[in-house]
DNA sequence: GATCCTATCGTTTTT
DNA sequence: CGATAGGATC
């Protein structure tokens, strides 16, 4: 999730003196063994637990404490107990969390996965029970995307996005394809159960999962295989959830399959952060809980020891304007802490500029770290501006969300000829292998090939072997499609046995990949491209070597993995994330951008209910800030050829009035004169510092 | 069959 | 302004 940009190298090493805050109590809560609430919830262990956990209440460490307690004092063994999160990240910073705390105590066996991963695990286990080869491929958004477009017969682009996520959001509520085309309401989603029920066919005959079958496929395969299901609750005796406010159906399906009448399980969740709505988290999930488990016990966690009264107070002041699911206050005693400001910006641009010196300057004064830091928005667009300014002033940063390293396209294209080695029957890996590069395969040939293995309900792959098609090409249009697949056909006996980075790093001879590289692009752009293929090898034989895994094992988890192993660690950079991607971090100082009318709230979210969760996306931004938090709209904003006036948000407003509001048409110009007068000698004394 | 160029389009959030 | 799709040319 974490992507770096060519940082720049940073500054001088910044100087920490110690101030005043943060008081006692921060580092006692830091510092000292956990709170009564949060031994307590660590310690029960006598039925399902639900733990309400505010922002900054210490819910990881209650998560992380509880799998310690539950291995060193109730004698469970690692490979019982699971713990699921909803990202990558949040599994990796539990894990590390962890790690800590047993010291050198083996934590080997221990769960601590995303869903899906934990999904991917399931169904490797029981593929064929399923009807699935354990070396299935998982098929990302794009894949699914083509896929739709191909059944749907429309053009569209958002047309077809908008049956990709429908199809998606019935999956998530275990809805079959029949069932989907009876509820349909209207004719687009009468034509997206259509689209379905060929779509569910397509990935079974490619030997294809998308993300929603993680989920869904696990929870059909326990609800007809007792067996099977008994044989999972065996294993994963003690499960953990984190972020329970986001789970959908189908995610809580499983829990409760896994679970079993046990029900030995802690959630922990906070419905003022339930922010994934649109992908068809439901708060039903929250409410549910204590219908389906009588004997649920609730744990409230309502002391922030995170952020000052003031952040707090604008927090609880925004999000008392959502109906309350759950009666919750989250007080602090940190101390008041710095105002609030609110800047008002002409446009976008200057809006970058603006925070951009504004951090600048409040990192001098304050002698911090640029980690310290993180700038959030709504949408990855908004981080455009931002990262132009960043570069100008030589700040390092780290950018979260938007193209991650497996989603460039030189990584893509190595990662098809690793999906088609893995499953010869991956269609859409075979189509991409095939034409990068060009080997004389053209469109045409592929659309025959594509035809007749319609016909014949074979993938392309096998096709191309059969005389059926032989006879419908060309000898000149055949061979080279041939001579692919042999060659293919060649690595894939090599597939299971051999390391992945061999067998990459002779395919990627074989291909003359750098060639193409430099062929297609400008210099430093095929340099660049060139870099990601060798850090891609690299990784790939760390990964094979570390966990003594294959292809087939390597290719199934990249689909999952958006993170680049070397961005851990302490890079010294400002973090540019969105509010979602941000979920679950703390940063000292929070810069809160774009702050208007249709960004946050967006456009599209105007409807009943929506808005709600809009807000809670504001005041999970909110709640990131440790020490300091800055706001910022625009009055207008460029949007391609022409400039449009904004509006602020409501949501400003709904902070109550202990904001400090600078810059804008009322402002004082004076005011701005003797800001960027401060600026120029900051900068200047930046410059010798160096 | 492939590559280059131009016109057009449109912008949530993610496993 | 950016990516991308479709047309024109080699």
């Amino acid at each position: 999730m974490l992507e770096s940009r060519p940082a720049f190298a940073s500054s001088a090493p910044s100087v920490c003196f110690f101030r005043p805050f943060p008081p006692r109590s921060w580092l006692l809560a830091r510092c000292s063994r956990s709170t009564p609430p949060q031994r307590e919830a660590i310690r029960y262990l006598d039925g399902p637990l639900l733990v309400l956990a505010g922002a900054g209440s210490g819910k990881t460490r209650v998560i992380t404490e509880k799998i310690a307690y539950l291995i060193e004092s109730c004698g469970f063994s690692p490979s019982n107990i699971a713990a699921i999160t909803f990202t990558n990240k949040a599994a990796k910073e539990m894990q590390e969390r962890v790690s800590k705390l047993l010291a050198d105590k083996p934590s080997k066996g221990l769960t601590i996965s995303t869903f899906h991963a934990l999904g991917v695990r399931i169904l490797r286990e029981e593929a064929r029970t399923l009807g699935y080869k354990p070396n299935f491929s998982i098929l990302d958004a794009t894949d699914c995307f083509g896929i739709v477009s191909e059944l749907a017969a429309s053009v569209d682009k958002a047309v077809i996005r908008k049956l990709q996520t429908l199809i998606s959001n019935w999956k998530s509520t275990l809805l079959s394809p029949d069932q989907a085309r009876k509820d349909a309401q209207n004719d687009t989603e009468l034509l997206a159960a259509n689209a379905f029920a060929s779509y569910s066919a397509t990935l079974q005959a490619y030997q294809a999962v998308d993300f929603d079958d993680l989920i869904a496929l696990p929870v059909a395969l326990f609800e007809k295989h007792p067996e099977v299901r008994e044989k999972w609750q065996n294993r994963l005796r003690y499960l953990l959830i984190d972020e329970y406010q986001d789970t959908n159906t189908s995610q809580y399906q499983l829990l409760k399959l896994l679970a079993g009448p046990r029900a030995a399980f802690t959630a922990v969740g906070d419905d003022d952060q339930a922010i994934y709505g649109w992908r068809g988290a439901d708060i039903e999930n929250l409410r549910g809980l204590p219908r389906d488990y009588p004997k649920l016990k609730l744990i409230k966690l309502e002391q922030n020891y995170r952020s000052t009264v003031r952040i707090l107070k604008a927090a609880n002041a925004l999000i008392a304007h959502n109906e309350k699911l759950f009666d919750k206050k989250l007080w602090s005693d940190l101390g008041h802490g710095d105002p609030i400001t609110v800047s008002v910006c002409q446009d976008n641009e200057k809006e970058a500029e603006a925070v951009v010196m504004k951090l600048q300057a409040h990192r001098f004064e304050h002698r911090g770290a640029f980690k310290d830091y993180a700038i959030l928005y709504r949408g990855n667009f908004q981080a455009r501006a931002l990262e132009q300014f960043l570069r100008n002033q030589r700040i390092p940063y780290l950018l979260s969300g938007g193209q991650s390293f497996f989603d460039k396209s030189e990584i893509k294209d190595l990662v098809a000829y690793l999906r088609l080695l893995a499953n010869e029957d991956d269609d859409p890996a075979f189509i991409r292998a095939v034409s990068t590069p060009r080997r004389g395969v053209g469109t045409s040939t592929l659309q025959v090939l594509g035809g007749y293995a319609g016909e014949r309900h074979l993938s392309l792959f096998a096709a191309a072997f059969e005389e059926g098609f032989a006879q419908r090409v060309q000898p000149r249009q055949l061979a080279p499609l041939l001579g692919f697949c042999e060659f293919i056909n060649r690595l894939q006996a090599r597939a299971g046995s051999d390391p992945a980075a061999q067998l990459l790093s002779e395919l990627l001879n074989a291909i003359a990949y750098e060639d193409w590289l430099t062929e297609h692009d400008e210099k430093r752009a095929a340099q660049t491209k060139w870099g990601n293929v060798q850090e891609f090898c690299a990784w790939l034989g760390k990964k094979g070597q570390e966990e003594g895994k294959t292809l087939i094992d390597l290719t199934q988890t990249i689909a999952l993995i958006n993170l680049l192993d070397k961005n851990e660690g302490d890079v010294d950079a400002v973090q540019l994330s969105t509010l979602h991607a941000a979920k679950g971090l703390e940063f000292k100082h929070v810069f809160l951008i774009g702050i208007e009318e249709g960004i946050l709230p967006h456009r599209e979210a105007q409807a009943d209910g929506r808005i709600e969760e809009e807000r809670r996306l504001m005041y999970v931004g909110i709640t990131r800030a440790q020490r300091s938090l800055h706001l910022s709209y625009c009055e207008r904003r460029k949007q391609g050829r022409e400039s449009i006036p904004c509006e602020p948000s409501r949501f400003v407003a709904e902070m109550g009035d202990d904001l400090r509001v600078s810059g804008g048409k009322s402002a004082a110009p004076p005011d701005k004169a003797a800001s960027s007068d401060r600026l120029a000698a900051m900068k200047a004394m930046l410059g010798k510092a160096k």
